[in-house]
DNA sequence: CATAAACCTTTCAGTAGCTGTAAGGTCAAC
DNA sequence: GTTGACCTTACAGCTACTGAAAGGTTTATG
């Protein structure tokens, strides 16, 4: 009895409920492989169609396929979308939370922002000061090759 | 005969003429790993000292190892940093090949600029509608989680 | 009904540029 | 002689995927 009730529930079942994965990722806006990527890391984990073994993807979990393509979109790192996703997820979270999380980000891409500008700047001042021409005389190779404290003393900041 | 030739070139050779990787690194502003790494891929491959296998930095090597310490410091991948080392020991070398590297870095830095620049929009744009506190609803969680053409929209075309 | 295209599956390797760790050999000083 | 600072190799791990190989399934077409 316990068998049949067993080979009825699959038989009904081989076929999934939801979507396979390539549906999912273009609903999602991601490509498949991430889409596999992200139920390997634990992200977004879909039941399995029993007959041939498909992912087979509910709307909630393209629901959160498309949160996490949007989280990465604005510059987020995959640990901080899993605590977003886990934040979008949980009821009791708190607004002030999720906060914090995009301020420390503006704050990185601000630090990031601050070293691009610089390095422009120091590639901007190499390339001017340079002919261009056929020579073999090149201020760009002389600055990288001696201590300049002229046009690149400012990147010791970084180091 | 032969051995015994071989035995003194030997010990005449077992203390290296030049300077051990500590020196090398600390000399170059890199880290003695990253030296190593510079000699797996081909870029920086000092003599060896036949006693004790160490490494064994010369004067020119050193010099080869800050040009590249410097190239990464403005930015520049490996491959690039390859290419300037050697134009740099190429003395047919023609001065328009370098500056045709920088300009293209130049470019490139560009194109991130505004990509982050983008992204910090929109990341204030979310911080600025949102209370951040101790309540569930976030403005930001909604936007990560539905279409929203007004903060969003520009990101599209980066995709 | 056969077959070909378009799906799906898994696993492994590779990308950039290192960094950390383990397990060990060597050298200089006290 | 022994401690500590150096050096060696080899392998794993980091981010966030992407490509390729080798194969099973489904669907559309002749």
């Amino acid at each position: 009895m316990i068998a049949k009730v067993s080979l009825i529930l699959a038989d009904t079942w081989v076929q999934g409920v939801g979507m396979n994965i390539g549906q999912a990722a273009s609903e999602s806006g991601l490509a498949a492989k991430t889409v596999r990527y992200y139920e390997e890391i634990n992200l977004v984990v879909p039941a399995r169609c029993t007959g041939n073994g498909y992912r087979d993807y509910s709307a909630v979990d393209v629901e959160h396929l498309r949160f996490l393509q949007r989280a990465r979109a604005v510059g987020f790192g995959l640990a901080v979308c899993r605590e977003l996703l886990e934040l979008y997820r949980d009821p009791a979270r708190r607004c002030s939370q999720v906060k914090a999380l995009v301020l420390d980000k503006i704050e990185e891409i601000e630090t990031q922002l601050q070293t691009l500008v610089a390095l422009k700047f120091t590639l901007m001042t190499m390339a001017n000061s340079c002919a261009g021409d056929d020579s073999a005389n090149c201020s760009i190779i002389e600055t990288l090759a001696t201590p300049n404290t002229t046009s690149m003393s400012f990147l010791l900041v970084e180091s």
